[in-house]
RNA sequence: GCCGACUUAGCUCAACUGGUAGAGCAACUGACUUGUAAUCAGUAGGUUGUGGGUUCAAGUCCUAUAGUCGGCACCA
């Protein structure tokens, strides 16, 4: 996918086209007063007071062509500038250039472009003439906070994208529209993974038998993987007493974002919308030598949180979802290692799927709004010094990200774009020695002193729900063969005559632990393997008359039209190896 | 939650400016008895998301509500 922001030449292109498209608005409406209008990523936008009126689709169509006009006018844009002060004088009436001029240093000059009757501040800088913004495409529009705070009007924000060719605009809408059919609601849907239902409310995903066993195959991997790393798995209830999470602060911060409180007996209880404060009581309910340290409690968790509905996204980000969480419970002196094994342990794991596309982020916490976070500023310094350090010194690329990090502490989030673009987090280290200190955590030194530990939360394949998601997006739904919820289908060449010898294949791959059906259904050869193939099942085996006789199978791969005959035996052997090594199965 | 849009059969979609719903696939029944991406014929299936309203007449207009979609905000 083209990154507008990251070329230059589009970059250039796109911003003069979000100038064009300001032009045609103010036609359109003369009214108009503009905020900003910057190249990202996806593009260009511009966000736009357009007062009482709001964009709707059908004007999107209406603004487009007046953007012809004014392009096939082919006037040239120019640069002048003009003093602070005199831009200040020339924009009185426009709250918002006002606000952008009065924070550019004094004594400064402002530079503003000219096309035509349309004039802009710009740092720029600008194609040279209207008549090279031809290409473009008016993408979508929304309704945008100003300067992002939900306390600000609401302006209208229009997305659009502009290339030098027309060529090149049409691949790039063939790209876009490639990736909708990545989607993973829609793949969940063909695939029959989980479905959603009115009745049982937004954002509460059901899963349906595939998508169960997708799930239940990758509890059990990283369950696997964490036993290698010393992990103890345990369980906790998903309703607990709000006390936990009065202790915790967790109350104060997210009440709204949770499920309403719930009162029985005198008592508060609530859907748990994390399971920390859980790992915690567990961990307090011993007492600890410091020679136990670290202690990784584990626990494939089943949370709840009270997402806005605008922010609902399918199994991307849903009210009920399962989190692959650990609590790593350590010695000050044990930081630096324990966060490189869990850096470690998602590389490794990332490598099993062969996931290519993804970026570490350190997490920091907002200086500016340093309310909003508990612990001191030493503290706060010195623990996102110690996640710092840990990625230079592995050597893992990453950027950093203020007011990212949680109120207790700094994170390592390493981020992934889903098949539409949404910049999501998959896996999570966060460094934290405020719930330690909440909880009154404590452990034995070796001196005999009670001393406190520092908490590590992680999770590797973040939530089960938003990991099928982007696995179901990353693969076009093609799973590898060890996770596909069907492996494959036997078809007998005459559903009555080869059935016994069909059944007895299936029956032998059951044995071995495979997921296998026999499609013995009245209809004709080419039609049930054209069925396998569409539901995209790795394997499908034809057995005929040549198969009976010498207790053989015809194997043909999903995605291909080769077929191979050979030995049942050797066909069992095959498959064998390839679920145990986790074969990723790529195929053209 | 905010701005905009959408919601018609199990699925994917039709139905001009209002004139009481139609197709393909799937399902079911029957015929055919199949060698690697769709055999043929028939049957059944919808108070057009839900509740109000306007109108002689509403899938179509208004309104409320739910869900979904695109962004924004949020994301422990």
């Amino acid at each position: 996918m083209v990154n507008f922001k990251e070329n230059e030449e589009l970059s250039i292109l796109n911003h003069s086209c979000a100038h064009l498209m300001a032009q045609a608005v103010k036609h359109l409406y003369p009214h108009a007063k503009f905020w900003v209008g910057p190249v990202v990523e996806e593009g260009f936008y511009y966000d736009i007071d357009l007062g009482d009126d709001v964009i709707r689709d059908e004007d999107i169509a209406k603004i487009e062509k007046e953007m012809k006009k004014c392009a096939k006018s082919n006037k040239r844009i120019v640069r002048h500038e003009i003093s602070r002060e005199e831009a200040l004088e020339q924009f009185k009436d426009d709250p918002y250039k006002v606000d952008l001029i009065s924070r550019m240093p004094e004594g400064t000059n402002i530079s503003m472009y000219t096309q035509g009757d349309f004039t802009d501040l710009c740092r720029g800088p600008h194609v040279e003439t209207t008549k090279l913004l031809k290409n473009f495409k008016l993408l979508k529009h929304s309704g945008a906070y100003w300067k992002g705070d939900k306390n600000n009007k609401v302006l209208q924000r229009i997305y659009g994208c502009c290339f030098p060719t027309k060529e090149e605009l049409e691949a790039h809408l063939a790209d876009l529209e490639d990736a909708k059919q990545r989607d993973h609601r829609k793949l969940g849907k063909e695939m029959d993974m989980f479905m959603f239902s009115e009745v049982v409310g937004a954002g509460l995903p059901m899963w349906k038998p595939n998508g169960f066993t997708v799930r239940r195959l990758l509890s059990d991997y990283i369950m696997d993987k964490e036993l290698e790393q010393g992990y103890q798995h345990v369980l906790t209830p998903s309703v607990v007493s709000t006390e936990l999470y009065k202790i915790s602060g967790h109350l104060a911060h997210y009440k709204d974002d949770m499920f309403p409180i719930m009162e029985r007996d005198g008592m508060e209880y609530c859907l748990r919308p994390m399971n920390c404060p859980e790992h915690m009581i567990m961990y307090k309910s011993t007492l600890h030598s410091y020679r136990d340290l670290p202690i990784r409690i584990a626990e494939i968790a089943h949370d709840f949180r009270f997402e806005a509905g605008g922010a609902l996204t399918g199994i991307e980000r849903s009210r009920s979802f399962t989190q692959n969480d650990s609590h790593i419970f350590c010695r000050p002196d044990q930081i630096a290692d324990e966060i490189k094994d869990v850096t470690k342990l998602i590389l490794d794991v990332y490598k099993d799927f062969n996931f290519q596309q993804y970026s570490f982020r350190l997490s920091l916490r907002d200086p500016e709004n340093a309310e909003k976070y508990f612990g001191n500023d030493a503290l706060w310094e010195k623990s996102e010094a110690e996640l710092r350090e840990v990625l230079k010194e592995m050597g893992v690329p990453f950027y950093e990200a203020v007011g990212e990090a949680a109120f207790y502490g700094p994170k390592i989030d390493v981020q992934v774009r889903s098949a539409l673009g949404h910049d999501v987090t998959l896996s999570t280290i966060q460094l934290d020695y405020q719930l330690p200190e909440r909880f009154e955590l404590e452990y034995v030194s070796s001196d005999n002193q009670k001393l406190r530990p520092v908490v590590i939360h992680r999770a590797i394949l973040g939530s089960l729900d938003r990991f099928v998601a982007f696995l179901m997006e990353e693969t076009k739904g093609s799973l590898p063969l060890w996770l596909a919820p069907k492996q494959l289908v036997v078809i007998p060449v005459h559903q009555e005559k080869h059935y016994d010898y069909a059944k007895r294949v299936m029956m032998e791959l059951r044995r071995m632990g495979m997921r296998v059906e026999i499609d013995a259904r009245n209809e004709k050869l080419g039609y049930r393997v054209r069925e396998a193939q569409i539901n995209k099942i790795p394997y499908q085996i034809v057995v005929g008359d040549g198969e009976v006789e010498n207790e053989s199978v015809t194997i043909r791969k999903r995605g291909t039209r080769k077929t191979e005959q050979l030995p049942l035996e050797q066909a069992k052997e095959r498959f064998a190896q390839e679920i145990d090594s986790k074969a990723l199965f790529i195929m053209e």
